[in-house]
DNA sequence: ACCTATTCATAAAG
DNA sequence: TCTTTATGAATAGGT
């Protein structure tokens, strides 16, 4: 009697792959069906998707039809086909206006903030002494901390924010440059052209990307 | 003798649907096999993953993990770590020493707060999310629930801030040609604008869009 | 929405 | 990573 060359497809529980070369195998495959359901998607029914992903390992990975960048525009300047006021529509070109909400919300968020730091100060003086590793706090004062954090990391980006937003005002837009043009290298991983070179050349160019224990480069 | 009951699943074409009653039925069964492909990816492999789906009728669904708003931003944010020309290097240069400070901070929380999630689940998740205002909820009543509430809430309003700060950029600098005008349809930068500041200022994201999250709520 | 026959996707092994 | 194989899962067509 022969023994079965193989037990065939298995059933797996959906839960975190542990072993990390069988997760990275398992991920590869997916990816690639996902991608393929959503190409079919598309195809079968004039839809317009796009899919990114994140690996575990940081690496960027897109796919986009007709492209990954016209539907994430899409997606970002997508209105609901509500009416909309004309107070809206006017205060849409208003940079001036928009910042100062956007101070006005910030402000609110700290103030929020403020009173969560006088509570968390309370729950943290019950150990507080004890802590000198934040990584190693208890759960309550590595959230104040992380509060704190956020805090300053928010006051920061409201100035930049506010600043950036004074010289686009005083210098307006027309200022063309090649700030986005990729020298050769694309932005990120496109499924179809990674296909496509996958068939010439039976490699796939993966991007650089520094990891920051996510994984994920943000600038 | 007695009829099949069905005929079961017949192969068929990967091609336009032409009955369109019939592709509505296909494009919501597959949409929905697509959003749990998906999330059984993120959940085996550990990825971050965001669909976005423009249906042929023109209305839009997403998919994200841990949630849309943050892949997109991530996305968006994403620079591939080629060298530049001296021109952008000094252009984006003031900027970056804050930047790469404000992204090591956010990594870190990120970090702590996948450890923290963690916890969270071990401690057991005393209240489920109620909260839909966080900001307006008094507070005598916020536990240490709450208070990870607000700090998730807080991370997503910066990460959207930092966001927004780069799109400053970017418009400033960016060739306008290369991202306003797709397929011949002019897409207008404001609008952008507008709608982010409807997410922080409104806090209600995508008001109008189907939403397939998988992460926390936010707001 | 549910059912069922069938195709498709993929886990495991080489 | 690519292939094979056996099986689990998704789904086309019908009710």
């Amino acid at each position: 009697m022969v023994e079965k060359s193989s037990k065939g497809r298995q059933k797996i529980e959906i839960a975190k792959i542990p072993k990390k070369n069988h997760l990275q195998v398992t991920f590869s495959k997916r990816k690639s069906g996902l991608f393929k359901k959503a190409s079919e998607l598309c195809t079968l029914c004039g839809a317009n998707i796009a899919i990114l992903v994140f690996s575990p390992g940081g690496k960027v990975f897109s796919f986009g039809h007709p492209d990954v960048r016209y539907i994430v525009h899409s997606f970002l300047a997508y209105k609901p086909p509500t009416k909309r006021s004309g107070l809206n529509l006017i205060e849409a070109h208003d940079q001036s206006a928009s910042i100062h909400k956007l101070n006005l919300q910030l402000a609110e968020v700290l103030n929020q903030l403020e009173a969560e730091k006088k509570r968390g100060e309370i729950l943290g003086q019950i150990r507080a002494s004890q802590a000198q590793c934040w990584w190693e706090a208890p759960i309550d004062e590595l959230s104040l901390f992380e509060l704190q954090q956020l805090k300053v990391s928010m006051e920061e980006l409201k100035k930049i924010v506010v600043s950036q937003a004074e010289l686009l005002l005083m210098e307006g837009n027309a200022n063309p440059s090649t700030f986005n043009k990729v020298n050769g290298n694309p932005m990120v991983d496109d499924f179809e052209f990674e296909r496509k070179l996958n068939e010439i050349h039976g490699l796939s160019i993966l991007p650089h990307v520094h990891n920051f224990g996510h994984g994920i480069g943000f600038f």
